[in-house]
DNA sequence: GCTTACCATTAACATTTGATAAAAAACGGT
DNA sequence: ACCGTTTTTTATCAAATGTTAATGGTAAGC
């Protein structure tokens, strides 16, 4: 499992042995279930998160009370709950277990001590969150400038068999779209 | 003008003078006129730029050929192109001047050095990235869950005059709509 | 195995948005 | 002030998407 987070961290930013020695003597491991919620901020628990097994997304609940899916995790990848930690706007940002999902977590605040203290960690922490802001930027591309249809095939090659893992519902809120015209645009694409 | 530039910072993140003095020292004072497009990153030049005076756009040109605006930027802010650092896909991320412009520059590479060296600067470009994460993560939500006239609306909000000063075209591809849509919408609005 | 809850699809209709074209208005340079 | 360009609005029609409702399927719990 602790192979596994090394292995997460080393595809994104490459650490020596002894700067990963200090990350690991902190690891958490947690398991949540299909349809569990859990967050990663709130005032006395603040964490983040390596996806180790399962699927899982984070949402929010818009006025009438959907929930709007804003990003997808695979495994072997990082939970990045950043924006919530200074944002006023974006109080409500939760994770959900879309399949039973094992989890590593480290509490934040001493990660960020850590970071502070080696530049090995401080640059893979900047890293994450530099990825993630490209990440952001090139959705906000595509819902700007690609139809829905087009979105949907762009969805398909970069989450591949997630189509077929989770309830449509997620998708087409990710897509901005209702999960009936989901539904008729996956139609469409048989042909 | 080196005072506009303090005053930006000491928004975002307060700085000592002493820390701001290291700053002060690499600024370099530019114009644009209306129209002009600049960019931040090539291969000879990096820069991190500060808005003095005017108003600009980040933007980029999809498969069409359509100008798709990503972020405006007002006076008294930071334009901020760190996506394009690394990510492969937002090869041409571009600035145009709305109005004539002034700006101060600082060489990016000089400024991570900085950042190495200066834990208040390290702090206050950490903070930048956030917040341009945050506004990602904002306008993300937007998109995915209101429609075309409650986006509008939101923009009305958070960019108060700047419908009156630029042309709609510009807001238009921002909202991710044609500005005939846009020009509907606004008449929509008046009653 | 049965039942219930959830999920995906389909249909019919309403609404929104896009595409194209044309006219009116605003703007810029001389 | 004039001319040419750009921008905004308006109209018409087509396409895409949303809404509501009904149907059938699937998975989970009992």
């Amino acid at each position: 499992m602790k192979e596994t987070v090394k292995n997460i961290i080393n595809t994104i930013y490459p650490i020596s042995n002894q700067a990963f020695g200090e990350i690991e003597k902190l690891l958490i491991f947690e398991t949540y279930s299909k349809g569990e919620t859990f967050i990663s901020r709130n005032k006395h628990n603040k964490k983040e998160y390596f996806a180790l097994k399962g699927i899982s997304k984070s949402y929010l609940i818009n006025p009438d009370g959907d929930e709007i899916t804003i990003s997808f995790f695979l495994e072997n990848s990082i939970l990045s709950p950043h924006p919530i930690r200074t944002s006023k706007n974006i109080s409500n940002l939760y994770f959900k277990a879309l399949t039973d999902i094992e989890l590593a977590s480290i509490d934040a605040e001493i990660f960020e001590q850590l970071m502070i203290e080696n530049i090995e960690i401080r640059n893979f922490a900047n890293t994450v969150l530099q990825n993630e802001l490209i990440s952001k930027v090139e959705k906000e591309i595509g819902l700007a400038s690609l139809s829905a249809k087009e979105r949907l095939i762009e969805f398909r090659k970069k989450y591949r068999l997630l189509e077929n893992l989770i309830p449509h519902t997620n998708i087409a809120s990710y897509l901005g779209i209702t999960n009936i015209s989901l539904s008729r645009l996956r139609k469409d694409l048989m042909n």
